[in-house]
DNA sequence: CAATTCCTGTTAATAGTTTAACAGGGCAAA
DNA sequence: TTTGCCCTGTTAAACTATTAACAGGAATTG
């Protein structure tokens, strides 16, 4: 890759697709297949052709002419924007429902990314495992963030423990929070935070869902011809 | 509300945090607030003052001079624009760890939207209840959507039945699906889609957390006067 | 009762994102 | 070879969303 480019300035949006994107591809390079065409791309996205096209211009990826992009190279191009070289470690705060979903749904996964570590209050789920990953009281947080070189860190604790969890996980030197819990936190301007509600989607689902006629296109149907 | 205004036009983004408001409303109001100014919400959600006034006078909602917004009111004028009138009944497929924290979660709430089916393919859990929902076989999928008038479907099963769930859901009738696994899904254009992967939310944060002084500004720090 | 402050509501400008339009090149069939 | 087609890559235009700028009104202060 050209050390001059830089890919600071990819759009915010760009970067959620080369995720996606990436996602797909291994999913079609376990199938077998070796290279993939941008409308191809497109369609499992949702998006057009032309979206794809613009993405990858972005990042300076070019494919052959009538055979499309080659797969394996891509995926590398992606993994070399979005991924950090020595990998990044993440912790998961409140080990119930939803915090043993994320860890399964990670573990087996290749990527730079890697659940190093839960964290509870609860004495029954401190020292289990899960999926390979330890469980951990929140008192020891501070200690095992800086042992275990973890930067993000996922709230998923009852909604009334969000702003302890929060500012616990902000004095521990996390650089990065993403809060699943119903309750919107505060946090240095130096951390990057994404908050994700589940209600905030389904409602809008519900939304669109009740207007028959006048829902807006949406991603799918634009992406058709 | 003027049966005249319309609100199929409210921007995507709106209609989400209108969403987001109403969640933050109704825990100020539990705190015994009454009213709440602009720059207040916007303080709450990390987002600039004029977006939360611009949203609302998209919605049409005034508010009192020094005194800001009433809480109730504007609770319920968002309820008339984004909830339906009769209530929407919802449905899970796959009672697993992410079935049940959605479950949960929802358990409880008010809400015109309610959970009123699960539905697995494992005997042990069909004929269960969790959280006062009962799961299904999803063989009676067809039946149960009728019988309780399901219109959005939430699939969380492993991401190799998800095409196969979607076929199922759509065929059942209903007309908007969450998808929650890794796997994209294509549907008609008559339903409304949304798709979430946790992992490209993870892997966003991890782009900007490994980008030291370059990060764009993030909602939050943008908020900030 | 001015002057000040603090808030809302709105329009105008800017920024961000998507889509349209098209140039160009290679392969295939005629 | 020529024609047609199907793909990529890029620039320009359109669209969407956010922010800046400001007009104006009520309470507050001197
Ligand atoms: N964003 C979404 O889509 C979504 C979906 C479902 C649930 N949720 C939210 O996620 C959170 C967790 O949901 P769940 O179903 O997993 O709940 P849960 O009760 O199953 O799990 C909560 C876990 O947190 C632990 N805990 C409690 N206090 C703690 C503390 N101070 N420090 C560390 N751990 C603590 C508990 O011991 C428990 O293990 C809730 O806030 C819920 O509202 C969000
Ligand atoms: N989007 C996210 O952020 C996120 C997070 C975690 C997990 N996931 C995904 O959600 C899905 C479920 O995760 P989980 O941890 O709950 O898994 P799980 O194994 O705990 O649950 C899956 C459930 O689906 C049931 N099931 C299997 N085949 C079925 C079928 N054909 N019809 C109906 N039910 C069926 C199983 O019996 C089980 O109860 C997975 O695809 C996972 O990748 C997504």
């Amino acid at each position: 890759m050209d050390p001059n480019k830089s890919f600071k300035h990819l759009p915010h949006k760009t970067i959620e697709r080369l995720s996606q994107y990436r996602r797909a591809l291994l999913i079609c390079l376990n199938n077998g297949k070796s290279h993939i065409f941008s409308h191809e791309i497109a369609q499992i996205q949702h998006i057009t052709s032309v979206q794809v096209r613009r993405d990858l211009m972005l990042i300076g990826y070019s494919g052959t002419l009538r055979k499309g992009y080659n797969i394996q190279e891509l995926i590398d191009l992606i993994g070399e924007i979005i991924d950090s070289n020595e990998g990044i470690n993440v912790a998961v705060v409140g080990m119930g429902n939803l915090g043993r979903a994320l860890i399964n749904y990670f573990s087996g996964k290749r990527h730079k990314l890697s659940i190093v570590a839960g964290f509870d209050t609860n004495p029954d789920k401190i020292g289990n495992y899960m999926n390979g990953v330890e469980c951990f009281s929140v008192e020891d947080m501070h200690k095992i963030v800086k042992e275990k070189d973890i930067t993000i860190g996922i709230i998923t604790v009852p909604a009334s423990q969000t702003t302890e969890i929060c500012d616990l996980l902000v004095e521990s030197g996390i650089k990065g929070i993403l809060n699943y819990t119903p309750k919107p936190v505060n946090v240095p301007d130096e951390i990057y935070l994404e908050e994700y509600d589940m209600i905030t989607t389904l409602e809008k689902v519900a939304f669109y869902v009740k207007l028959p006629d006048e829902a807006p296109e949406t991603k799918q149907s634009k992406a058709r011809p």
